[in-house]
RNA sequence: AGGCCCGUAGCUCAAUUGGCAGAGCGCCGGACUCCAAAUCCGAAGGUUGGGGGUUCAAGUCCUCCCGGGCCUGCCA
């Protein structure tokens, strides 16, 4: 099976674009692939954030993922930071990275530009996720769009390190967009995200209320288009359906849809009635799993050791071949 | 190590010779709407980065600290 490796950083809490956009995907991945998954707190680190609450929100992340379908027991699952050799493995990376390959990565020039603190760590983020992905030569990386860009620069890492040393590292080939792309209920031009304001975000374990006033509240249209033509605000609710309802229930609301005659408040009411059935037992388990906290802290102990194994012997071979200790 | 500039509401910025801390946008509530959007009405929001000092009175002047930026120098 094909190793696969991914990463989420554990600041904020866990919204529906996370959960439909990545996590459901890194469930399914289980099935054909070695998968690691990793919660990247060092990367969290680069940017503004709370110390005193950041390894809880790395449990806490640990547990929702658990929740969610992640099995400790099939992936190996752990806490970036627990395995310090993502770090030695990144400082050897720093010296094979061209420094102008790094200015050009887009995302730190987007972030950077609205920062009035820009930490070196930003700058260097990209090599410490070639790091966190070759550790275990992985060969896989599911990412969004906005990630490619680092997965190809890894790749150049990966070429630039077996050429100057040994072929060591492979190659890894992102996957792309099978995870769904939902979008901001107050501003469907927008990707849902945690760093946008409180009401961008519908966050997967968010008291019911709450859910259901963002999904009432959900920016639509006036309502007279027809046809197949949908505006993004409408689209975005409908493939929140399509990914909670029956398919007969989708195309009920799509036939109402072309013949104008859709009330978008039966269609909120639905997308917010299935949601919630897709999601109530991944909120229920959770609620288990945080009466029993040392249980997911074991998890994690164990997935630190799976880490470990093969990232301290590839780390060995890594030292032998760039003529550093310890050997 | 030296020099210079900056820090006011969530954001962008105002505030006369020292004289009641404000606006726009955003957020929140309401009207309108099938739900929204737009529009209208309303409300909240601050230890002016922090401490000390001068003064009847400090966002404004002095001082120290914290944080950020720029320039010069030195070292590795």
């Amino acid at each position: 099976m094909p190793k696969l490796f991914s990463g989420i950083q554990p600041t904020g809490e866990l919204h529906l674009g996370n959960y439909f956009g990545a996590i459901t995907n890194w469930v399914d991945l289980q099935q054909e692939h070695e998968t690691i998954y990793c919660i990247v707190d060092l990367h969290a680190i680069t940017s503004d954030y709370d110390p005193e609450v950041l390894r809880e929100s790395s449990v806490e992340l640990a547990t929702d993922l658990i929740a969610s379908g992640i099995d400790p027991e099939k992936s190996i699952l752990f806490i970036q930071s627990d395995v310090r050799e993502h770090v030695e493995l990144q400082w050897i990376f720093n010296s094979v990275t061209s420094y102008g390959d790094l200015t050009r990565m887009t995302q730190f020039k987007d972030k950077s530009e609205k920062m009035d603190f820009v930490s070196a760590g930003l700058f260097d983020y990209p090599v410490l996720q070639a790091a966190d992905i070759l550790l275990y030569r992985a060969s896989r990386v599911p990412v969004g769009e906005d990630q490619v860009q680092h997965v190809e620069l890894t790749r150049r890492i990966a070429r630039k390190f077996n050429s100057r040393f040994e072929e060591f590292f492979p190659e890894p080939e992102p996957i792309v967009g099978r995870g769904a792309r939902i979008m901001s209920t107050a501003d469907p031009e927008r990707k849902m995200s945690k760093s946008d304001h409180d009401k961008h975000a519908i966050g997967l374990m968010e008291d019911e209320d709450s859910i259901w006033e963002k999904i009432k509240s959900a920016v639509t249209d006036p309502g007279n288009a027809k046809g197949d033509e949908m505006s993004p605000g409408v689209a975005n609710l409908f493939t929140l359906l399509e990914l909670t309802a029956s398919e007969s229930t989708v195309e009920e609301f799509r036939e109402d849809h072309r013949e104008g005659n859709l009330m978008y408040i039966d269609l909120k009411e639905a997308v917010h009635e299935n949601l919630m059935s897709e999601i109530r037992p991944v909120r229920e388990r959770k609620e288990q799993l945080m009466k029993n906290r040392s249980r997911v802290e074991e998890l994690l102990d164990k997935g630190k050791e799976k880490a470990k194994e093969t990232a301290s012997r590839n780390m060995e071979e890594v030292r032998k071949m760039v003529g550093v200790g310890p050997t």
